[in-house]
DNA sequence: TCTAACAATAAGGTTTCCTTATCATGCTTC
DNA sequence: GAAGCATGATAAGGAAACCTTATTGTTAGA
């Protein structure tokens, strides 16, 4: 019904009427005149109608007809708006551009994050990135809803997301939080009994010891502050000591002591979390090889 | 640089989506499934990213990767452009639609174009008719100034146009009006000496006679009338006789009387002038068959 | 009148695209 | 859980679209 018009063929016909020319055409398609003579012939024969004034009695310049004057505007338009789009779709994949959304658990959105997307979006000025951080619970959840291109967290009960892909990056220790010049603070290590002893406060992070035999303390424990902010506080006061993963250590804390749990030595193992049946976006792909890539060594 | 996409590449690239599946876009675009295949991966293969989800794991139903769902909405708008303008350029050579600008002369205008336009916007309800009526020299005027398509009227003096085009259709009598049970109604033809001894009103269409053996009749009338409506009626009131071509002779009056003139025997030609350069639009075109058409027989 | 410029045409080669035939894989069904 | 069925990928050959070189025809200008 309809004729299919090609874009190529479009770009000849306005390079001819711009240029009054075949030859001149021709040339800028990187093509013979013939070539030229051909195609527009074609497109004439789609659109049954002469687009250029008899071309057999040269009385004067290569001149559109009214048809071909009505068409040129129309297939102007549709050149750009092909080229518009073929230009997103060349960005998104060499991911220049796009939207990109992330969730991470705050400890590693607050100490590693910050200097790798810096460097990642040092030479991508039009990427637009989204960027939530949250709990590991809450940052699955996200994955799942498909609310962001992937996760970075801790997977509990890997056995739980077989629709999940994980990739394991940082290795987290576990340790002692309390502060300067507490009795715990010069250690190299401590075993979980000797924090029987002191006020300990629980936290978000403290149920990564319930599968260990250091989970007697969760009970020992009178209080549980899920505030990172409010917890760190406490501890500066004086009021207690904690566990923490080492991601969630204050890095530039001058009042803090963080001793690794030595007895059970317990990890978590952070890492990216996507969906298994879903492929990310160039520019998510790009940040997680990125960040692969940076963390390697 | 930037990859030519082409438009039936994107129709099998939505028909994939839309029906989910090879086999039942390969049935819509009448093409088999192999075609549709390789035509995906050239698509995936021009914009650098794949547009399915890894087709080798048939895991779930043909899916599309978030880069393919954000190039859908594109693909399907480049297509809904692609199909408004080649519909548009269709209905044009088809001269169901557009714009069409003619002028003629009144003679024509209200004797023979009336039927003619009836019949031929008959079945183009979506043509736009623009009409003019005015004098052969207005309608050479408007030919001229590229204000119509195309004229009717007479061409009085042939070689003073070589830039047009003209297509001669009516042959139009010059004959003497007057009043019916006038002396010279009831004659089969006259003679213009004939007319010498009658009150003359000459009108514009009299210098038609002037480079005939009757041009002495010009100087003999007193009055003058360029408006018809008044001619007509001073005709009715008796006041005297004139001269008018066939063709403006009012056809269905009651009162008048139309008579030959025999000697010298002058015709006009009215007919189509168009401009010799330029080809006409597709409706313009069609409407010039169409009245060749209908008037040759 | 001759020449230069431009575009149309002809004939043949290349590339692109499509088809048939076959394969690999997963889902369904018994 | 093996057989059949459906899906899409792949391979190879052929058809169609496309481009090229060579040539012709027409017009404008020297």
């Amino acid at each position: 019904m309809l004729p299919e018009l090609k874009v190529t063929q479009l770009r000849h016909f306005v390079w001819v009427s711009e240029l009054k020319g075949f030859h001149a055409a021709a040339e800028k398609a990187h093509r013979t005149q013939p070539a030229i003579s051909l195609s527009i012939r074609d497109l004439e024969n789609k659109l049954g109608e002469g687009l250029f004034e008899k071309r057999n009695a040269r009385t004067t310049k290569t001149e559109l007809t009214p048809f071909g004057n009505y068409f040129l505007p129309k297939a102007k338009e549709l050149i750009a708006h092909h080229d518009r789009i073929a230009e997103d779709m060349m960005l998104l994949s060499e991911h220049k551009t796009g939207h990109l959304r992330l969730a991470s658990v705050p400890s590693i959105a607050s100490r590693v994050l910050p200097d790798i997307l810096l460097k990642f979006i040092a030479n991508l000025p039009s990427l637009h990135v989204s960027f939530y951080d949250d709990n590991s619970d809450a940052v699955l959840k996200m994955v799942e809803n498909q609310q962001v291109d992937f996760g970075i967290c801790h997977l509990l009960h890997e056995q739980d997301h077989s629709d999940k892909a994980f990739t394991p990056i940082w290795e987290d220790r576990i340790g002692v939080v309390c502060p300067k010049g507490h009795p715990l603070a010069d250690k190299q290590g401590v075993h979980w009994k000797d924090l029987r002893q002191h006020r300990l406060i629980s936290n978000g992070t403290s149920r990564l010891l319930e599968d260990t035999e250091a989970h007697p303390l969760l009970g020992h424990s009178q209080f549980y502050v899920s505030n990172m902010i409010s917890l760190i506080a406490m501890l500066e006061a004086g009021f207690g000591i904690t566990t923490l993963p080492w991601y969630a250590f204050p890095k530039e804390s001058t009042t803090l002591q963080f001793v690794p749990l030595e007895a059970p030595e317990v990890t978590r193992r952070i890492g990216i979390v996507k969906l298994n049946n879903k492929s990310l976006t160039p520019p998510a792909q790009a940040l997680v090889d990125f960040i692969l890539e940076q963390t390697k060594k």
